[in-house]
DNA sequence: TCCTAATCTTGATAAATATCAGTTATTTTA
DNA sequence: TAAAATAACTGATATTTATCAAGATTAGGA
């Protein structure tokens, strides 16, 4: 991790998160005077599970993950992070922990920002804390999407949800790098890894996609979206 | 369901939200005036998933259960709701849908207040926002647990996590009613309920529980919590 | 109250998933 | 560049969990 400062401003970074636009100009600088930036390698975390959750992370660029650290040495991993999104631990506005650990997969550029100033911001600015709001709600609405999958889908279903998902969501291209490893693409759709080496087979020997170790390719999205409703 | 109007004030009812408290005598009477009483018999949908959000709940009575109804018709049980707490859909915040329902369990008093009132004076008031953001954070990480369980826990970890809830959060009590069925049971820990059932007499011959199917007592909590724990 | 419909329970079986034990790539790094 | 470490892959097997098909029990409605 090296401390640098690269961008001017929140509000001229390409990885603004953005509800900043509802702060004040004055709002905006005080964020903007008190943030720090740091770059990461790949593989090294970033917010670590169990330690104060004293501030909100930005990711300026590169992909991250989030995860739980399971009592038993598994991981569970809650989300991939990409710039544009905050970093708020719950526990910020509950116990002033951070309940899960965020790690960088590519090389992450990110700022730091104080979440007492954010929650200072929400308390006396009425819209920006309702986008506070939405953004908690919108991702209460994702967990409970993950939870029924969960319950309800087997196996093959919840890697297809997973690799539509990368697909939208993170590389918005039906080709794209695989940068989850076998074993945290099974943490990601709770399934060991040696199953995920096999149903990537399947997917590929019935030619719903392609897939080598890095790379994987969407070849027929509709059978691939059946496959993730279905279960 | 019917209609009534019991309770005189927010402030005086038993179910009260805590988080009223930050609202001033004037946001606390125009909730007053706005609320809507009304009884359900058990069974009944108090909230019904795909509808609009146009409404908060909170239970002034009884129980309840918040729950998905996935696509394959099987549902999956988010929480148990009782009096004291607040039932705002997270998509209030997101597109004004209900992604949840709610139905009654026992016979439940309930009040209904516009969501749209909540949110006006959540901005208009940040103590009462950052209340309503504890809250949603709150629900975040409980619904991480919730993953891990599901991810890394087995079927009795499962089960003995949910009847030391029931003990802990639900009763207050080691004895108490089970008023959810075996088909409940299992839509809230994700099993079949036939392994609810099976579960719930091993725990019981091995003298963990003493289980019929409608009570539960809790003879041993250490072996349940350390059950719940290994998973 | 009796009857009907749910729910609960059980055992047998099938399906899904995890684990284990190697083997073969791929990266890292000395 | 070679050695060491890490990740990917494979087949065999064990474990866990779901499903199916009864029968037993309980609860609700006529």
């Amino acid at each position: 991790m090296t401390e640098q400062r690269n961008n001017k401003s929140c509000n001229k970074c390409t990885g603004t998160w953005e509800n900043f636009r509802h702060l004040t100009k004055g709002q905006l600088e005080m964020v903007n005077a008190n943030r720090y930036e740091a770059a990461f390698k790949p593989g090294e975390v970033m917010i670590k599970q169990g330690t104060p959750a004293s501030n909100a992370m930005f990711i300026a660029s590169g992909i991250a993950k989030s995860y739980i650290e399971g009592s038993n040495g598994k991981n569970f991993v809650l989300d991939i992070e990409k710039p544009g999104g905050l970093i708020l631990e719950p526990g910020a506005y509950v116990n002033s922990r951070s309940n899960y650990s965020v790690a960088a997969i590519s090389s992450v550029q990110a700022c730091f920002v104080s979440s007492d100033i954010l929650k200072q911001l929400a308390r006396i600015n009425g819209a920006f804390a309702e986008s506070l709001l939405e953004d908690f709600c919108r991702k209460t609405m994702k967990y409970h999407t993950r939870m029924v999958s969960m319950a309800q889908k087997k196996m093959s279903g919840r890697l297809a949800e997973v690799l539509l998902y990368f697909s939208d969501e993170i590389f918005k291209s039906d080709e794209y790098e695989m940068i989850l490893t076998r074993q945290e693409m099974g943490e990601i759709t709770s399934m060991a890894k040696e199953c995920v080496v096999r149903i990537l087979k399947e997917l590929e020997d019935s030619g719903v996609i392609y897939s080598d170790s890095n790379k994987v390719k969407i070849l027929d999205r509709g059978r691939l979206v059946s496959i993730s409703e279905r279960g």
